[in-house]
DNA sequence: TCTGGGGTCCTAGGACCC
DNA sequence: TCTGGGGTCCTAGGACCC
């Protein structure tokens, strides 16, 4: 059986998750920060009425905000992962069939659903709305980037009350005249450009196009993106995510950073931070490169030093990774200049059950693996966290996130609370 | 003062092999 | 004089996605 693949997308996602838990905030311009309060990331359709430009640096902005009584929030990255799960298990009841895309999206496959798929999609709009509060939207279509397709159609039609299907052949020519090629899924504002100058403005003259031509001006992936805007599915469902093959943790410092001290201390955050994600995924790392670097916008030239080092063993413990770090972070460092970020990657994973052991091998495995395992289970249950000493106790540099609303569903002391009258 | 973070895939070019 | 052809692996850079 073809699958019928539905696209499951929230709105506007974390700006609608700050909203769920401040009913202040209804039919109000909300605009949501990204780490270190940077630029913008998200914004209620109020916000977007007013032109306020995604990702622009908030400072920019500021004046703006206070004219139109923007609300603003930092990025609460612990609140949206949660209301995502809760949006991801009421979908998953919907559906046999289903791959969480990203943190607000989902596909679906609505074969051998017997209700007429519009029916059936406003169904689940309506039981996501009433469960967890966050609004959907929902595109269909034979393949993954119609369903795309339509899903953004969805969102910008409003007779179409959040749902929109293009199964049928009949109504994909008029609806794909109406999406400007750049905004295909899979194309980007590069090969957008590209198409344009040659004389493919919008996703129904890609459909239309030569797919030597097309694969001429973007290769493989160019002519995949046409086969599925024809009907043809490229892209199957991927119900079980193959496992990661590197994991990365950067951020920018809340300050600049000029003392050796200090570029330790964040980039030991940042490795002892990647040593969980590994632990909890159960591989190992081959490789770990560290970088660091200076603004792009420092007045002098902009400096950007890597290095990468082979552990003997594959590595899954912190100390292990803490030591590395601190020691690239030591070459990497140069008096003198005022770093802005850095970061952590781990590369070759391999399962951790499966490490070829080494004759000289001198960490004792075993022990190891319990003493990880125990200080994982206590940083999960909080609410004090166990860390090492190397990440510091000031942390001075740490993100700036001057206006994060409370973590309603995941810390016991920041818990909504109802004032009785 | 202040410009995000975390991923994947493809391609081109070089080294090396037979 | 003749200067092939096919293949693999690796890396860096570019592009895309959210």
């Amino acid at each position: 059986m073809n699958p019928i693949f539905a696209l499951v997308d929230c709105n506007n996602f974390y700006a609608s998750c700050e909203r769920v838990f401040d009913p202040r905030l209804k039919g109000r311009p909300i605009v949501v920060l990204s780490n270190n309060d940077g630029c913008i990331v998200a914004r209620s359709n109020e916000a977007k009425a007013l032109d306020i430009p995604m990702g622009q640096p908030a400072f920019k902005l500021e004046e703006a905000f206070r004219r139109h009584g923007v609300e603003v929030f930092s990025s609460n990255y612990a609140l949206y992962a949660d209301m995502s799960v809760r949006v991801m298990e009421t979908v998953a009841q919907f559906a046999p069939r289903m791959e969480v895309y990203s943190i607000d999206e989902a596909f679906l496959d609505l074969a051998g659903i017997p209700q007429d798929p519009t029916v059936y999609s406003r169904q689940i709009r309506n039981t996501v709305r009433q469960w967890t509060g966050i609004p959907v939207s929902i595109g269909i279509g034979p393949t993954k980037t119609l369903a795309k397709a339509a899903n953004r159609l969805a969102k910008r039609t409003p007779t179409a009350d959040g749902v929109l299907d293009l199964s049928r052949s009949e109504t994909q020519a008029e609806a794909l005249r109406k999406i400007e090629v750049a905004d295909v899924w899979g194309i980007g504002p590069r090969g957008g450009k590209k198409l344009q100058s040659a004389g493919i403005p919008d996703a129904l003259a890609l459909r239309q196009a030569d797919t030597d031509h097309v694969r001429r001006i973007l290769g493989v992936n160019g002519v995949r993106t046409l086969l599925e805007l024809q009907g043809n599915s490229c892209f199957g469902l991927e119900e079980n995510p193959p496992a990661k093959k590197s994991i990365i943790v950067s951020r920018s410092f809340g300050k600049k950073i000029e003392t050796l001290a200090e570029l330790q201390e964040a980039t030991a955050t940042w490795a002892a931070r990647a040593g969980e994600k590994l632990r909890q995924e159960k591989r190992a790392a081959g490789v770990m490169s560290v970088y660091v670097m200076t603004s792009r916008f420092e007045e002098r030239r902009p400096y950007f030093n890597a290095q990468t080092v082979t552990f003997a063993q594959p590595a899954t413990d912190s100390r292990e990774l803490i030591a590395t770090a601190l020691a690239c972070v030591e070459n990497l460092f140069r008096p003198g200049l005022r770093f802005h970020k850095s970061g952590v990657i781990l590369q070759d994973l391999v399962d951790r059950d499966h490490i070829q052991l080494g004759l000289f091998d001198r960490l004792d495995r075993a022990q190891s693996r319990r003493l990880m395992d125990t200080i994982d289970r206590i940083n999960l249950r909080g609410p004090v966290p166990v860390f090492w000493a190397a990440q510091g106790t000031q942390q001075e540099w740490r993100l700036r996130s001057a206006r994060r609303s409370p973590r309603y569903t995941t810390a016991w002391n920041e818990l909504p609370t109802v004032r009785a009258r």
